[in-house]
RNA sequence: CGGAGUGUAGCGCAGCUUGGUAGCGCGCCACGUUCGGGACGUGGAGGUCCGGGGUUCAAAUCCCCGCACUCCGACCA
């Protein structure tokens, strides 16, 4: 038996940090030798690093079988035809690789699947008889991230699963839909991660019903709010922001215009007029589809642009440019407001409604007005929730509690999609009756590389990182103290061969290294368990068995090694 | 895309202000002494100083133009 000696393993461990990284799980895959960049956001996965992905991808499809989901593989090059029928390669912009062939034809590296496994399915799929029907596939993704970071937690290219489901109706889709979720719950308990699913924002792809799943780190992406009472938990982007009363109650009397020369943003403006940024109104120019759009939201509060399309029922939203502002209001930016603005639709967020000794742009330069009342001075043509969820705010759901706030990467994501892509790209079935219908789809992702890297960030120690023993690149090392002594080699080799023989993943650190230097290797890299094979235990014919999660250490004679091994990654690996 | 910064040996960095032909620590190779938590000594290898142009007798160092990478920001008026 020859197996995996550290004497030749590729394992290339760094001492020191490289400058590169700057989050703790970024820094420990490079360092103990999982991960090395290629490319800004584009990474090698070293032997070890890949092991770890192999494990997670192989969590990931037995538990995506044992649903009945069936694994195929896409291409990762599409056509810019199928993109253009979805009318998502002029959506997506700057963020999709893009690139022509010898013949000038358009194609794109496939940031996500949708179009092509819905052009598939639809030209397979002809009757109710063949739904419901869910397949997945565990594939590069391309996506030019405005600014890579982080590591492989938001690479330009990088592993994610995909799954998509087709049903003949809604009710099809909320079951599926349900199966995934508790697929989802299994295969994030089984990487040994601490998750929260939250209700989440749909976004670019479409969608009504979504929730993402978080792994709850400082250095999280995400900002999520939760309730400690009921448990309702969501991304502050879908969050529903529960308006607070404006905080004064009586009218300041007639609206008057100030001066403030050179006063344009919210923060200078509160230090120049000694008023606080929640007696301020906010207006943002947009152009929904085209339109020009007022959107008034408290000084304090970050306007939520989701919920502006959604409101407006906008497919297409940006913001204004400044020339376009200037032409609307007759005011450089910085001194817009909501008072005496024609051609243009006024959305304010529930929160203005009723504002009372207020502050906004005059829509002339260095000017400002104080002293508005809502309904007197300003009104807007319709009033919604606009804003972005803050910690702090009334629970939506029990409409009790505070929310709290935290931080998390988002590692999956489940969706309903509904008929969106089956209809744009005629994925249709004949139903009973023989009718034509629009297949009802579903869509699931987990990034698996992100899903390594939130694994190391919630399970690691000064001295590297503590693998679950579900997801390590190898479960157990038998480091040998001194390889030049015949007998402790003898014997470690002995126990190593009995772990294989047992099924169980090990590596044999052979080097002729001092005892230091493959402890803290052997510590940085992570195996849930050390054999050490050494003078002292083994004149009792026996070992030391030292587990790395909690550092315990026993002393079992070799014969009792594998069955002391065994039982505790078998404990750990518990759900 | 805007702002800031960095690019010198495999990794971490100094040298640049004040121009004179490149250095430290770790790692690597050889030998010896060591050997239970990143040993020590001796000897050695390894550099288009990111690239291109310019100034100069002379450029890692000064100037110009690129490129790459990192961080901050990109609705927050």
């Amino acid at each position: 038996m020859y197996g995996m000696r550290m004497s030749e393993a590729f394992v290339p461990t760094l001492r020191e940090v490289p400058a590169e990284a700057e989050i703790v799980s970024h820094q420990l895959a490079l360092r103990a030798g999982l991960l090395r960049r290629s490319s800004a956001g584009v990474y090698t996965h070293l032997p070890l690093g890949y092991r770890t992905l192999k494990k997670i991808m192989q969590i990931i499809r037995e538990e995506l079988d044992a649903i009945g989901a069936q694994e195929l593989m896409l291409p990762i090059v599409q056509p810019a035809e199928l993109w253009r029928a979805s009318g998502r390669w002029d959506a997506y912009g700057a963020e999709m690789f893009r690139l022509k062939d010898r013949h000038d034809r358009e194609y794109c590296l496939g940031p996500t699947h949708e179009e092509i496994i819905t052009a598939l399915v639809g030209a397979e799929v002809d009757s109710y008889r063949q739904l419901p029907l869910s397949l997945y596939q565990i594939q590069n993704k391309y996506r030019d991230e405005i600014r890579p970071r982080f590591g492989v937690i938001r690479g330009r290219e990088f592993i994610m699963k995909d799954a998509y489901s087709f049903d003949r109706d809604p009710e099809g889709l909320n079951e599926t839909y349900e199966r995934f979720f508790r697929a989802y719950q299994r295969i994030f308990a089984r990487c040994g991660l601490t998750v929260h699913a939250v209700e989440a924002d749909s976004g670019a792809i479409g969608g009504s019903h979504t929730h993402e799943f978080m792994v709850l780190a400082e250095v999280g992406e995400d900002r999520i709010v939760h309730c400690p009472q009921c448990g309702y938990a969501a991304n502050v982007e879908k969050a529903v922001a529960v308006p607070t009363p404006w905080p004064v109650t009586a009218s300041g009397g007639q609206a008057e215009a100030v001066a403030t020369p050179g006063v344009r943003t919210i923060d200078e403006l509160e230090a120049f007029l000694g008023v606080p940024a929640n007696r301020m109104i906010k207006t943002l120019f947009y152009l929904a589809d085209g339109e020009p759009v007022a959107a008034l939201v408290r000084g304090d509060r970050e306007l939520n642009e989701v919920k502006l399309a959604t409101a407006l029922g906008a497919t297409r939203l940006e913001m204004a440019p400044p020339e376009r502002i200037e032409e609307l209001t007759g005011a450089p930016v910085g001194f817009s407001g909501p008072v005496g603005l024609s051609g243009v639709r006024i959305v304010a967020d529930h929160e203005v409604v009723g504002a009372l000794d207020a502050v906004a742009g005059a829509n002339a330069a260095d000017a400002h007005l104080i002293h508005l009342d809502w309904g007197r001075d300003f009104a807007a043509d319709v009033a919604c929730d606009l804003r972005t969820a803050v910690p702090g705010d009334t629970c939506p759901s029990c409409r009790e509690a505070a929310l709290e706030g935290a931080s998390g990467i988002e590692v999956g994501q489940v969706f309903q999609l509904g008929t969106k892509y089956s209809e744009a790209l005629g994925a249709r079935f004949k139903d009973a009756e023989g009718k034509e219908q629009p297949i009802w789809m579903g869509c699931y992702g987990i990034g698996v590389t992100r899903t390594m890297a939130a694994i190391i960030e919630q399970h690691h120690d000064d001295d590297g990182i503590i693998w679950p023993v579900t997801v390590a690149p190898y479960q157990a090392i038998v480091v040998p103290i001194k390889a030049t002594d015949a007998d402790q080699m003898e014997a470690a080799k002995k126990v190593y061969e009995q772990l294989w023989t047992a099924g169980i993943d090990a590596v044999l650190d052979d080097r002729d290294e001092r005892p230091g230097v493959k402890f803290k290797d052997a510590d940085l890299i992570g195996f849930p368990v050390r054999i050490t094979v050494g003078p002292k235990a083994l004149a009792e014919g026996r070992v030391e068995v030292r587990w790395r999660d909690n550092r315990r250490e026993e002393r079992p004679l070799l014969s009792e090694v594998v069955g002391v091994v065994q039982a505790g990654l078998r404990e750990r690996a518990r759900f």
